[in-house]
DNA sequence: TATCCGACATAAA
DNA sequence: TTTATGTCGGATA
């Protein structure tokens, strides 16, 4: 569920139930499904399992989740408060009340105590208030004041201070000093979190540190000593240990296992320090938030994010739903009326091993620990309700799930220390929870083995040893959104880093997360695991396809389902939308159907290729021949010149009047903007002129001359030798040409192409196919063609990036009869002139989808019709979809590769 | 803020 | 040497 939907399933709702197509008796079921709650659930509320109100006809009253009225009386709010009093409300810790009457509607949030008193037709305006149950925290992404927010606010101000009064900057730059500056901020985190949430008594950390002297000299010592007891069984400990030490109970795990510096303190910072435990409610942050702004208080640049985290939650959903957690609610679904089979399901999660290799903080991990808590609950509840009918008594329900099931890599030592006791954390949470649903409670201390988080870089850490399958059977679930870099943003060690994974060979076009991908797949073809990762989409796109999936593929596993391309915020900088895939591999099943995400639907595909489409297998590789009888297409002719020899309209007739002999060399520029957009650019072009000519003429000369300065500092060699010419010369002699922009935009049906003559100059933003005939450019401007781009090309976020080795040279066209290039020559020379008649519009206006001119599309449906009819000579029928189109293209492409 | 293509370092051949 | 490619992007409306 994204937050378009639910908006969307709510308004229709309420529009129902106005105009009486709904019930209003359904209206809080399916109110509560709009927001993503899973439709057992629902259902076993609504049969009354899972209701515990007494007048099941008018209310519902659900554990954690809802407690509903329906009024039959005008007084509204004295109904609201009388429900917020009750005791059960706070002990069940119910999270929405609402009561209606279907003219207006109120609702309490019991956590952020926000109220809401809206008209029933006004709901779905309000319908963000509800987000919470999908996972979305109002107070979040409305960059109110949640729990989160201050405590990270709070915790930045006290790090500051720390740091300004321990460490000076080489102090800073040493790795030893901030590895125990980060365990003591994890460590202080979790006394903060341990008595507010029963683990401590009440505010007893807070109560020990204030004993401390007020100019903060002793806190520092009296830390350390804290830190030691709770390390300590109380046999270890210093028979004289003063009472308020003493009263701290074992924690054991671990956390304070390790003496640590612990930083000194001022009047200032320890005042900081008493005020984050005593005017902060801990029990309330969430680890899988909290955790990535808590990482943003010692990473200083990445300050300005936090708050920005709010989609992470549900596109961790994206990755985990699909990787195990539908299966595991069909599984209940299927043995929903077996004690037996429930409990065999149960033991399964005791064996699973969660594995992100790439955890940061630990977001993924968490989110995936308490998916599973709340689905082992699910389980354990419809085990009580089968033994609770069959013999009128239950067991004594108990959690098999452990955080030492979860293992996590991480380079970063801060990130990694945060995931490790937010592990802690948010078992406690959940354990709580429990506790709330069955009245049992694991005790918090002494705390258990912790998850397996390390900190190491990722590529060199051998999964197998570190992950280890305890049997055969052991299932690992490996999740992440490890890290991207395009082959031009790695910095060294990563380089390094893909060059050990992939052997030496043909790794430096692969994107940095590609590392991520072949671990994980060779993991995969040794255990019983499979993977779902959050990635760049350009590993699906272009030339990385044909250099990485095939040895992906190679190791026995395939693409079990994936989201196509979304945008995805990116924490990492402030407004930026970077465009990603999720991709989930498992071992060859062919019985197995796969699922395709897009943002709006799912579909069932009998196979997905790496370009997270459905078809057969299609990878092109880049080919530096043309697989069809077609003429070459080169590059265009590209300056690099730091714009010195680019000139506009305005740039140029200036330059004119003051160097009029200049004028000669003048010629316009064709680059993808100005073809496109029909603007005017032009150049000075000097392939074929003399050099000491040229420099006869001042102004040349001096720009010359600058060029050649801007030369001599790039890296490219030779060029600062040719300073008046182009970079990259590849202008035709004597032909006429077809100009293709290499970057289009995805919301035309087709990418604007147009001949030009050799006069005009073809920029590197476009590709050119000299002494191209009228019936190439027709085949080139059809539907079958655009769907190869689509399919095969790169992407520049989503819109396409035409290529001359992956797109042109791979594209298959049958041999054609001399009527056949003459009808095609006719329907190119038809679109050129309905284009030439329209000369007032620019080729953006002409081709894009809304505003395309009729006739020019028709002429267009015309040219497809015909080039489909090309394709499919055999079968008269007409080829409808562009799926079937793709289709007769890989047969084709695959046919001409072999017999080529 | 959504749209829509740029410039050039860096890769391969 | 030549030339093709992509950029957790950037400019512009």
């Amino acid at each position: 569920m994204n937050i378009v939907q639910i908006e969307d399933s709510v308004k229709h709702l309420v529009k129902n139930v106005l105009d009486g197509t709904a019930s209003q008796k359904d209206f809080i079921y399916d109110f509560l499904l709009s927001y993503g709650h899973r439709s057992q659930s629902i259902g076993r509320v609504r049969n009354g399992e899972r209701n515990l109100a007494e007048d099941k006809e008018n209310s519902v009253f659900w554990k954690r989740q809802i407690y509903f009225k329906f009024a039959k009386q005008d007084d509204l709010h004295g109904l609201i408060d009388q429900m917020k009093n009750e005791k059960r409300t706070e002990s069940n810790k119910i999270r929405f009340l609402i009561v209606t009457d279907f003219k207006n509607l109120l609702a309490v949030d019991t956590k952020t105590q926000d109220t809401l008193d809206v008209s029933f037709s006004d709901l779905a305006k309000k319908f963000d208030f509800f987000l919470p149950w999908a996972g979305m925290e109002k107070a979040v992404y409305q960059g109110e004041n949640p729990a989160d927010v201050k405590a990270a606010e709070k915790l930045a101000k006290l790090f500051d201070e720390i740091k300004a009064d321990n460490f000076d900057e080489d102090d800073l730059n040493n790795k030893e000093n901030l590895h125990q500056l980060n365990i003591f901020l994890s460590r202080l985190l979790f006394c903060y979190f341990a008595e507010d949430t029963e683990i401590f008594k009440n505010k007893q950390f807070t109560s020990a540190i204030s004993k401390s002297n007020e100019d903060g000299s002793d806190l520092s010592a009296l830390i350390c000593r804290l830190f030691k007891v709770l390390n300590q069984s109380s046999e270890d400990r210093e028979a004289d240990l003063p009472d308020y030490l003493a009263d701290f109970p074992y924690v054991n795990g671990g956390l304070f296992k390790d003496d640590i510096q612990v930083p000194k303190f001022t009047r200032k910072s320890r005042r900081i320090l008493i005020e984050c435990g005593a005017e902060l409610d801990w029990s309330d942050i969430n680890p899988d938030i909290f955790g990535s702004m808590f990482q943003a208080v010692v990473h200083t640049e990445q300050r300005s994010t936090m708050g920005q985290h709010y989609t992470s939650v549900p596109n961790i959903m994206k990755v985990i739903e699909p990787l195990f957690l539908n299966d595991l609610y069909e599984e209940l679904e299927k043995n929903q009326d077996s004690v037996n089979k429930l409990l065999k399901l149960q033991q399964r999660l005791g064996q699973l091993k969660i594995f992100d290799p790439a955890c940061g903080s630990g977001n993924f991990l968490i989110i995936a620990y308490k998916e599973l808590r709340k689905f082992e609950m699910e389980v354990l509840k419809r085990i009580q309700e089968l033994e609770l009918e069959k013999t009128g008594q239950f067991s004594k329900p108990f959690s098999l799930i452990q955080v030492s099931q979860f293992y996590g890599i991480e380079i970063d030592d801060f990130a990694h220390e945060v995931a490790i006791l937010s592990l802690w954390l948010v078992e406690h949470q959940m354990n709580l929870a429990f506790r709330v649903e069955f009245g049992e409670i694991v005790p918090a201390l002494p705390l258990k083995i912790s998850g397996n988080v390390i900190c190491n870089n990722a590529t060199q850490v051998d999964w197998l040893k570190f992950c280890e399958p305890d049997s055969p059977d052991t299932q690992i679930l490996i999740i992440g959104n490890p890290p991207f870099a395009g082959s031009r943003k790695r910095n060294s060690q990563q380089s390094e880093d893909l060059k050990l994974v992939f052997n030496n060979k043909n790794y430096k076009l692969l994107d940095y997360v590609s590392a991520w991908f072949y671990k994980g797949a060779s993991f995969i073809s040794k255990t019983n695991a499979k993977l779902g990762f959050v990635s760049t989409n350009s590993v699906t796109q272009g030339e990385q396809v044909s250099l990485l999936w095939p040895r992906i593929f190679n190791t026995g596993v395939e693409i079990s389902w994936a989201h196509q391309s979304f945008k995805w915020k990116n924490n990492a900088k402030h407004n930026a939308a970077v465009t990603v895939v999720i991709i989930g591999i498992e071992k060859i099943n062919e019985n197995k159907s796969k699922i395709l995400y897009s943002e709006s639907l799912e579909t069932i595909v009998g196979t997905i290729n790496p370009n997270l489409t459905e078809s057969s297998e299609l990878i092109v590789s880049s080919r530096k021949k043309t697989l069809s009888n077609i003429p070459d297409m080169c590059f265009g002719n590209m300056p690099a010149d730091g714009g010195k020899l680019l000139f506009n309209e305005e740039e140029k007739t200036s330059f004119i009047q003051k160097e009029p002999l200049s004028k000669r060399y003048f010629k316009e520029l064709i680059s993808a903007r100005e073809f496109i957009n029909g603007k005017k650019r032009y150049c000075l072009w000097f392939a074929d002129e003399d050099l000491d000519d040229l420099y006869k003429l001042k102004l040349i000369r001096q720009l010359i001359e600058e060029v050649k300065i801007i030369r001599q500092n790039s890296s490219r060699p030779n060029l600062a030798s040719i300073p008046h010419l182009f970079a990259q010369i590849t202008q035709p002699k004597g032909k006429n040409y077809i100009l293709i922009p290499r970057h289009s935009s995805e919301n035309r049906d087709y990418i604007p192409m147009g001949f030009f003559s050799e006069d005009y100059i073809a920029h590197d933003s476009c590709l050119i196919i000299p002494d191209a005939s009228p019936a190439l450019f027709a085949i080139l401007n059809s539907r079958m063609h655009m769907v190869w781009v689509r399919a095969v090309a790169g992407r520049i976020k989503t819109d396409f990036r035409y290529s001359k080795d992956t797109v042109y040279n791979n594209f298959p066209i049958p041999t054609l009869t001399k009527s056949e290039l003459e009808e095609l020559s006719n329907l190119a020379f038809e679109i050129l002139s309905i284009r030439e008649n329209d000369s007032s519009k620019c080729l953006a206006d002409l081709y894009s989808k809304a505003t395309m001119p009729n006739d020019l599309r028709n002429a267009h449906i015309k040219l497809d019709k015909y080039v489909d009819s090309i394709y499919q000579k055999k079968s008269q029928k007409q080829i409808k979809s562009d799926e079937c189109r793709l289709s007769i293209l890989s047969f084709l492409y695959n046919k001409m590769s072999i017999e080529g």
